[in-house]
DNA sequence: TCACCAAAGATTGCATACGATTCCAGCGAT
DNA sequence: ATCGCTGGAATCGTATGCAATCTTTGGTGA
């Protein structure tokens, strides 16, 4: 059904880590979905899941199910799961969902950033413009993520971590849809704002913060195609094994 | 630790629903604790949560983890899982949150109300009354939770279903927070405030709801005392060990 | 040739079994 | 009397087996 093989995952060092291995499996998965590396629709069998990272079906399950309860994968009785499809209608909630939190998100940060902080966002920023000057799939997706890391960065110096985990899905949903739906490569213009609202976190300067960060997100919004695949969710599934 | 019972929870029938069996004894459980009929770091054991639902512990399992997602219970490994016991910290967060998606969800909510949502507020409010005007325990749970239900009519009036799913973690994670922490009936004053905001909302007037929404938000955390039992989590990290 | 149906194959849902870890009671030593 | 140790009980982590369900394929009749 899925072009793109679920073979392209890491393999795992198997007695490596004593911690919880559903959530090594569900993070690996998790950047994989997000890279387009799965993709959309796309089977994740138990059996094979369990089987590429050497644990049995009962482990597979478990990070399956997270990735459930994030939206990233979506999990039919009897049927299984597969990689989160988001409707146009998903994406744009996902969206209105970041536009009413990240403005508030974006001005406790500015109240709360420290100089460490600031450091961490030049890190963030000169990693988004290695990217940006590349060509190639892959560099975009790293874009992608890297732009991605930007917000989740100013939500975790916002210090909520119950927002953080919000975000997170958020921008995990966001990636997925820009990979789907976007359509020109305008997130180097998003970098550009990245830097912006750099600046106006030094200056503490809340309102200019929020204004930057509406006009970012509606620009990120704004580069998606919601209209073409809005009917054809059927052709889609006839798309696929071709 | 606990002194509340789990047994205290309805028996399920048995073959009843051919739905998700662990869904539905994640919502038995989340009432559960939401009403504080389980109490606060009280131990549910996979073995017994099976038993009483008569599932084996695979179902019990799934329904336990769901609940740690939306962080009503905490898992520990290779020791179990808890009834969450949320820190004064948490309950901050907890607010905070809310104060920073609430007035946005509002004012959505105040452009989308259809007149049959006005109507389903209205029911909602009067469900509400009943409760503020009877005494005990019972019926102070009962008025937290449609105090809750209120708020979630909101999110759901909004249109978002990822919104709507924040805020039911918030608001369960409110209740809890309440029961732990609240001081007064100060929640009967939230009814008031309640029946303020759908006027508001029913003048579609955005300013006057978000301000009517910030202020019911302050109202409800001041009627917390979260500094009583600030130093008990000291006492409860030294408690781990011994 | 097409539509329809039946049986085989594959996959999930769930329960149970077994090893691993933690907790606790009892006992002996200091 | 307190502390530390050891053995057992309880509980969790994980794998695996069986039944139920879905999908597919091969065949049959119109």
């Amino acid at each position: 059904m899925a072009t793109m093989n679920i073979e392209h995952l890491k393999i795992i060092r198997t007695g490596g880590s004593v911690e919880d291995r559903a959530q090594t499996i569900r993070d690996h998965l998790r950047d994989a979905i997000v890279d387009r590396r799965l993709a959309p629709a796309a089977k994740l069998s138990e059996s094979e899941v369990g089987a590429l990272f050497n644990v049995s079906r009962t482990i597979a399950r478990a990070a399956l199910q997270m990735l459930a309860f994030e939206g990233l994968v979506r999990i039919e009785r009897n049927r299984g799961a597969f990689v989160a499809n988001p409707s146009p209608e998903e994406a744009r909630q996902v969206f209105a969902s970041r536009r009413l939190m990240e403005p508030g998100i974006a001005a406790v940060a500015c109240e709360r950033a420290t100089a460490r902080d600031i450091e961490a966002f030049r890190v963030q920023l000169g990693e988004e413009a290695r990217f940006i000057g590349q060509r190639g799939p892959a560099a975009r997706r790293a874009e992608i993520k890297a732009s991605g890391d930007f917000h989740l960065l100013l939500a975790s110096v916002a210090g909520n971590a119950i927002l953080l985990r919000f975000m997170e899905e958020l921008i995990a949903r966001s990636s997925l849809v820009i990979a789907l739906y976007g359509k020109s490569g305008a997130s180097s213009c998003g970098h550009s704002e990245h830097v912006d609202i750099l600046d106006a976190l030094e200056a503490r300067d809340v309102p200019r913060m929020n204004n930057l960060m509406i006009r970012h997100l509606d620009h990120l919004e704004a580069d998606l195609d919601l209209r073409l695949k809005e009917g054809l969710g059927l052709k889609e599934a006839l798309n696929l094994p071709g």
